[in-house]
DNA sequence: ACAAAAGTGTAGCCATGGCTTCATTTTCGC
DNA sequence: GCGAAAATGAAGCCATGGCTACACTTTTGT
């Protein structure tokens, strides 16, 4: 039969497919943190330096911006630099805010910290609202 | 001028690449684990079965199991199901193991069951070498 | 035993996120 | 102030991972 004992495998479609939608997400977020980044600290966002800091060329660089555009994320003129929306900032405050607890948990539980920087760059997108808490009520009962 | 001012911003090239390549192994490991999975708890493992746990359509968990088989991963021939070669048991038991350490380390930091359980889905394919070892050990002194 | 149902395979489409190439526009250095 | 260098834009290619549609086996039920 094979068919219908689904039972000890559980809710596997919907633990796939969740983590399969976050993927889309994590672009976007890992570009608005970047072009954030960049605002601060070099005081504009260039396609070429968001396309350099991001590992990619400048035409995916472009067409990523297109879609933070599209998602109304951020804004652009040809030939100016990029700029975050209200909602654009807002995401990138929030990646910057879990970024950190991502490392910081990390760390606190012994991953040295080289390896908590990195590792946290692909874990902090699958973190939901609930174990980022959780984190956070951790990292304060240790402090 | 804001072209070669990284100091602030690290190695990010690194970090995002490291990051995306991370994506591709992901999924034949999601693959693997269930195609384990389901060869354990019901004996065989089918297309459909496949495609139905996983939260996809039959073309494409054929399209995976083939990616598998060029991989070296998996086995199968028309019309029976699919099988894991040694490298697919052994990664299947590697995703396992780290799936398992993964939830109880959430667990251990006070995540609730069903959150870790859903989060470490996406966690899991980020988690290096090193923190796993961290988590590990992590786990074993709190034990 | 054989028709219907279920499973599988194959082809081909779409979106995404990479890439290269080339044209155009800015910016810079002299 | 102008020519060269750098940045940007636009077009088009590739692979991946989804999908639908349709053809063909295999299994199943009567």
């Amino acid at each position: 039969m094979a068919a219908e004992d689904d039972t000890a495998l559980g809710d596997t479609v919907e633990r796939f497919s969740q983590a399969r939608s976050a993927q889309s997400q994590a672009l976007l977020e890992d570009y608005t943190e970047m072009i954030d980044d960049l605002l601060r600290e070099v005081g504009e966002a260039r396609i070429t330096d968001i396309a350099r800091h991001m590992g990619v060329t400048h035409p995916t660089a472009t067409k990523a911006v297109s879609r933070l555009k599209r998602e109304g994320l951020a804004q652009s003129r040809p030939y100016r630099g990029v700029f975050l929306t209200e909602a654009g900032l807002a995401m990138a405050e929030r990646v910057r805010a879990r970024h950190r607890v991502v490392v910081d948990l990390l760390v606190a539980v012994g991953v040295p910290a080289e390896a908590a920087e990195l590792d946290a760059e692909g874990i902090e997108h699958y973190v939901s609202d609930t174990t980022l808490a959780a984190f956070e009520a951790f990292l304060a009962a240790r402090r």
